[in-house]
DNA sequence: ATCTGTAACTTAACAGTGTTAACTTAACGC
DNA sequence: GCGTTAAGTTAACACTGTTAAGTTACAGAT
C-alpha cells in the first residue's frame, strides 16, 4: 500500500535526522569526543534508537564520511573548467589544502582516522570512478590529462603513481600543519607561505616548469592563531 | 638519610615500568584502544597507582612520546657522517619513512594524533635544539648545509621553510600510507615506489638535480599486505 | 620502643562510554 | 477486531578515566 512507501520515507527522515546530528557533532567536536547519547540527545530519541538505523558508531562515522567527501568532490568540481590541466592541479591542491584546513575534523575523519574501509560494492553514496562524485578520479584524470599533453616529465607518466605522489605531499602539509600547527618547538612559517612552496614543489618536481601563481585562501580559526610566528 | 635516596630510587623505577609497559602496549594497539586498568594489570598494581606517578593519561602518553622521539633522532644519527647534504637529505628521507612504516602505533602517536604540547621549557627528556637529541633540528641543519653548498634553487633559500617542505612531504606519504594502504578504492602502486616517488620529486624540487638512487627497506607486517596491488 | 608523619599504594565509587536483550507501543494488512 | 511487524524505549552489562578516602609500611624523632 500507499501507507508503506510513507512509512519507508519517514524511516529516511529519521535516519537522515541523525546523520546530520552526528554530521555536526563530529566536526565540531571530533570522533572521540563525541558518544551516541549526545547524538541521540540532540535529535531527542533514545541512544539505541541509533541502531536501529545504524550497525554501531563506526557505520554511522562511515556514512558521514562518505557524505562529506561528495563536499570534496564538489568543490573539485568547480575547477573542471580551468583548461590548463598543470594550472587546473595547482588549484586543486589549494582546494585540497582549504578544505582540509577550513574543517580540520572533517579532514581528519576522511584521511587521519583509519576506519576500516568498506568495500566498494556495498557503498551506495559515492559512485567510483564517476567523476563527479569520486575526488580521486578528478584528480587522477587531471593528472592523465597534464600527462596526454606531456607537461610530466618521464619519469612520472604513470597517472596511478602520479596521481598517489601528489596527493601524499598535499595531504602531508594539510595534516601535519593540522596536528602540529601549535608545537611550540617547531618555528612554523606562515601556513600559505609552506602550502604554496608545497604546491610549487609538487609541480616542479612533476613537469620540471615553473609553477603557476595564486594566493591562498584562509584555513579555520583554530589553525589560524600561531601561523604568523617564526 | 641513605635511605629517601634508596626511596627515590625505588620510585623512578616503578614509574619506568610503567613508562615501558604503557609504551609497548601504546605501540602495539594505538592510543584510545589501551586503558589505564591495562597498563596497571600489566605491571601488577592498581589503576591508581599510575596516578601518583603520571598527572592523567594524557600525560602518561606524552612522556611516552618525547622518548620515542629520541629513537627517530638516534636514527638520523646514524646519517650523520654522509659527506653530501643532498643524499644525507634522501637517506634522511628514506629512514623517516621506514621509522614510521615499521612502528605505525608509535608514528600515529607521535606525529597524528594532535596532544596538547608541552612548553618546551617544560620538557627534560629532550633538549631543543641539541642535534643529538632533536629530530627537526637534524634535518634543519641537513638542509642548512644544503643551502650554504648552493644546492637549493633560489626560491628554497629559506632553512625552516625548506624543512617544513621536506618534512610536509615526507610525513605525507607516511601518514597517507598508513591511514588508507588497505583502502580497497585507490589502486595503491608498491609503497617503495610511490616513497621513492615522492623522495625523487622533493628532491628535483628542491634542486632542479637528479636525486640520488637508493632501495628501501620494508614496513610493519601490518602495512605490507596490499603493497603489491594495483 | 613507641609515636608521628608522610610516601606509596589500594579500595570504593562516580559519571560516563558503546552496545545488547527484552519489553512496549503504534500502525498496518487482513 | 486480530495477529504481525516496524520503530523505539527501558534496563542492564561490561567497560572507561579519574578522584576521594582509606590503608599500610617505613623513616626519623623522642
Amino acid at each position: 500500500m500507499a501507507s508503506e512507501e510513507r512509512r519507508k520515507r519517514e524511516k529516511q527522515q529519521v535516519r537522515k535526522k541523525i546523520l546530520e546530528a552526528a554530521r555536526q557533532l563530529f566536526v565540531e567536536r571530533g570522533y572521540d569526543a563525541v558518544s551516541m547519547r549526545q547524538v541521540a540527545q540532540k535529535i531527542e530519541y533514545t541512544p539505541t534508537a541509533i541502531y536501529f538505523h545504524f550497525k554501531d558508531k563506526q557505520d554511522l562515522i562511515n556514512q558521514c564520511c562518505a557524505e562529506e567527501f561528495l563536499h570534496l568532490a564538489k568543490a573539485f568540481q568547480h575547477l573542471v573548467d580551468i583548461k590548463d590541466p598543470v594550472v587546473r592541479l595547482k588549484k586543486m591542491g589549494m582546494q585540497y589544502i582549504e578544505f582540509g584546513l577550513t574543517n580540520p575534523n572533517h579532514y581528519r575523519l576522511l584521511f587521519m582516522t583509519p576506519h576500516p574501509h568498506q568495500a566498494p560494492e556495498k557503498n551506495k553514496i559515492i559512485r567510483r570512478g564517476d567523476a563527479s562524485e569520486d575526488a580521486y578520479e578528478i584528480l587522477r584524470s587531471t593528472i592523465l590529462q597534464c600527462i596526454a599533453q606531456g607537461r610530466f616529465s618521464k619519469r612520472y607518466q604513470d597517472p596511478e603513481l602520479a596521481s598517489q605522489v601528489v596527493w601524499s605531499c598535499v595531504h602531508g602539509f594539510t595534516s601535519l600543519y593540522m596536528a602540529r600547527a601549535h608545537d611550540p618547538w617547531i618555528p612554523w612559517r606562515p601556513f600559505e607561505e609552506i602550502a604554496n612552496a608545497v604546491l610549487d614543489l609538487t609541480i616542479v618536481g612533476l613537469t620540471g616548469e615553473l609553477p603557476p601563481q595564486f594566493a591562498l585562501p584562509a584555513p579555520a580559526k583554530s589553525l589560524r592563531k600561531k601561523a604568523k610566528r617564526g
